[in-house]
RNA sequence: GUGGGUGUAGCUCAGAGGUAGAGCGCCAGGUUGUGGCCCUGGUGGUCGUGGGUUCAAGUCCCAUCACUCACCCCA
């Protein structure tokens, strides 16, 4: 048979349940921070992530879904979303009615790595982006929406790790103090360090090569080169996180693989899935809007990865189906033929229905209507139809009551809301 | 891209040269109109795929594919 796509993965109706539930609570949850949903293409061109991720990050260089399109133009299945964001930002000039704007978006993303736990070929984020404040209040502000977020959904206790990396101007002589410290002991580096040490300096800081972390070790933090601005931004953002009982801690090592993160990078952690212990992460890029050809302007955000969020969630519950709320038990033609009638009724009216299709025994209906967890069965058959009634049962308590067939929809309804209210 | 582990029933797994198994699930009966518990029966597999060794291969050998975990990196 075919198989599906290596890396990729269904989300099957169990799991799927627990998905709903998580983008319910994320859409209700930024809501009220005052977050609107925008939903950018999946397909882009190549060059807007060439121009914002970088050109020599990881994603760029070996990780992108990209071929030609139709007009010698590359495209690009997205890696991430903000750069999208940005660019819709700035296509639609949303910043003219207002500059400050803060968007959400839901969806999946794709990049080819090689697969396993919590990472996937086609894997979903949960992105918030903030455009036009550049208060470090706004910083401390998001990264309080998302832990509550995660308060919400019960996925606690996670570690929040904080960095500053600066802007362009004090980022400038930190990169060449790096390179001038390391470079003379560029023979104690791995391959990949020796290479960084030209195209990217700052990514040599989380290199997990236990050689590469003793020289690292030597070499000065990017706090002590913060220049005046920074080093206030990233005060105000610490104290304004303390201030609301937010827990972090400060990490020099962590500089994420996108090259236009500026100031304010963090991420959320966990230790519950494997290797993968990034559950979300983000921070400002001041300098991206601009530098895909939209007016100067500030911007921060995050990502939450869906995936291994609802494998959180899937590891402290077992998720379950909805179950029906009556399940129907006909027994002959006639009888089907009614309850058929009463049961697209009632779902017309918002109940959850179940009704079966093939001619099976009682016995064998009541014992799928149990499997179901059905609330109520709705038993039709001669001798209901003699009567002109039908018996409903109540499962939790085995109590049953004969309901007169005229208006039959109208009083299992009723029941049925005197049910929920106990 | 590199390394380790695993592929046998829908699911979890046993079988280690000699007739393909268990538990759970599913279907039915025990109750000619009543679920769960219990009992009985039934359903269900090219043993990942291809080749080799052998009288005989889930079982040994080779190849290959898939899945999985880890490295790298990230959500």
């Amino acid at each position: 048979m075919i198989q599906l796509v290596r890396g990729f993965k269904d989300i099957l109706p169990e799991e799927a349940t627990v998905w709903q539930y998580i983008e319910q609570i994320a859409r209700d949850h930024f809501g009220s921070f005052g977050f609107n949903e925008i939903r950018p293409p999946v397909l882009e061109q190549a060059a807007l992530f060439r121009r914002s991720i970088g050109e020599h990050t990881d994603i760029v260089e070996k990780e992108m879904y990209t071929f030609p399109g139709s007009k010698g133009n590359l495209l690009t299945l997205r890696p991430e979303a903000t750069a999208s964001v940005v660019r819709a930002y700035i296509q639609h000039k949303l910043y003219a009615s207002d500059p400050v704007q803060k968007l959400y978006t839901i969806g999946p993303m794709f990049r080819k790595e090689r697969p396993q736990k919590g990472r996937y070929r086609q894997f979903h984020q949960i992105n918030a982006e903030v455009f036009g404040i550049e208060s470090p209040y706004m910083d401390a502000h998001l990264i309080f929406m998302l832990l509550s977020f995660f308060g919400k959904l019960a996925v606690d206790p996670l570690r929040v790790h904080l960095n500053s990396l600066g802007c362009p101007e004090c980022r400038k002589p930190y990169k060449e103090a790096i390179t001038a410290a390391l470079s003379e002991r560029a023979e104690l580096l791995c391959t990949d360090c020796v290479r960084r040490l030209d195209k990217n300096p700052l990514r040599l800081l989380d290199c997990k090569v236990p050689g590469c972390r003793e020289e690292v070790a030597h070499t000065p933090g990017m706090v002590d080169f913060l220049c005046d601005g920074c080093q206030a931004h990233f005060e105000t953002v610490k104290s304004g996180l303390a201030a609301m009982g937010v827990v972090f801690q400060v990490d020099p090592r962590l500089v994420r693989g996108l090259d236009y993160y500026t100031r304010t990078a963090f991420e959320i952690q966990t230790d519950e899935l494997g290797a993968q212990s990034a559950i979300a992460g983000g921070g400002r890029y001041d300098g991206l809007v601009e530098q895909l050809g939209g007016p100067s302007m500030p911007a921060i955000g995050f990502a939450v990865g869906t995936d291994r969020l609802a494998e959180l969630i899937l590891s402290r519950q077992d998720p379950g189906l909805r179950r029906p709320e009556i399940f129907f038990a006909a027994m002959g033609e006639a009888a089907w033929r009614k309850s058929f009638e009463w049961a697209c009724a009632l779902s017309a009216r918002g109940i959850r229905v179940e009704i079966d299709f093939s001619e099976r025994s009682l016995k064998a209906l009541m014992r799928r209507a149990d499997r179901l967890r059905a609330q109520y069965v709705l038993i039709v058959g001669d001798r209901e139809l003699s009567e002109n009634t039908a018996t409903l049962r109540h499962m939790a308590s085995s109590r049953q009551i004969a309901v007169p067939a005229d208006g039959l929809v109208k009083a299992v309804m009723v029941e049925l809301r005197s049910e929920s209210q106990q």
